[in-house]
DNA sequence: ATCGTTTTGTTGACACGTCAATCATGCAAC
DNA sequence: GTTGCATGATTGACGTGTCAACAAAACGAT
């Protein structure tokens, strides 16, 4: 891998470049969009929305950590935050003696269905309005190739282990 | 804002998840390449590579910044620890009594030198080679529109301001 | 039953980012 | 030249992520 190397040449440069600034200012839009009108973070959202998604608003933390992809430790760290600003509460599982069930609050409930129409106006936007439709066509396809390519190389997800 | 929210249809369901996961993932992904296999986060690597595009490996940290579209004082706390690991030093600046020049140290030379190659294979094996050239100019003309979409919702960059 | 392993979750140390406050310098207007 | 504002950079508090170490319960084999 060394004198090998295939470098870029400039229109290579272009296209990783505008995608390298699009992926790091993106998510931080988002973040920016969220906090401005619904005083939660990303990353809460995030929480919340999986657990909307369960029919009661109460899931594993297991479960969720598992279905964002996560590292237990990074919930495990939110949760503890997300407790003390009281969007959900860590209730003891009757059936598992080390896990925990996590529940929304009512609180937890009125931000999440605060924020939900202004984040997805948000997607819409600014990534569904302004393509075309062979464009998000593309955009699928090319982020799925992307994605396995980088399974295949074994650097995907929460330092390798599945967690 | 409210119930003429456009939410999203299944289809758009899928190609926002499948955004959304390389978006996070492709970030932390290549961090970890570069940990891996040089040492350097993400982050330093991105200094490095400012500093190696500067004539003499030295630049104004104002620059940087502006380069990177970063908050200074997102520069300033990674320099302190760039300095601390000996990758770069801070030299005041003659024209400017406020100003630093931020130098590369040879260590600093070394480790870009050393990880530049991994890195750019990386982007190579897991953005250019597995993408079409069609799915490569979707992609550029696809990052483009969004970004500029949420330009022009004043949601881009550093808190709105320039910095 | 007990031993070893896996699963679930927490904790602490540290890297990293944002925000607001601070401080000194440059600079322009008067 | 001093007043006022913009610029360059730092700091501290705090939210956030990773990693490694840990503890306790569950489970599987014997």
């Amino acid at each position: 891998m060394n004198s090998d190397t295939r470098w870029l040449n400039d229109h290579e440069q272009e296209v990783w470049r505008a995608f390298r600034e699009l992926l790091w200012g993106f998510e931080s839009a988002m973040d920016r969009q969220l906090l401005r009108d619904s005083d939660l973070s990303g990353v809460e959202y995030s929480v919340l929305a999986s657990l909307s998604e369960a029919d009661d608003g109460v899931m594993r933390a297991r479960d969720i950590a598992q279905q964002l992809d996560w590292e237990r430790s990074r919930l495990s760290h939110l949760l503890k935050r997300m407790e003390a600003r009281g969007l959900v509460e860590r209730v003891t599982c009757a059936t598992d003696a080390r896990g925990f069930n996590i529940s929304m609050t009512s609180a937890g409930w009125d931000a999440i269905r605060q924020a939900a129409p202004g984040h997805v106006t948000f997607v819409r936007e600014n990534v569904f309005d302004p393509l075309s439709e062979a464009e998000r066509e593309a955009l699928l396809s090319a982020t799925t190739k992307m994605q396995q390519s980088i399974r295949n190389a074994g650097l995907w997800g929460n330092t390798g282990r599945s967690a």
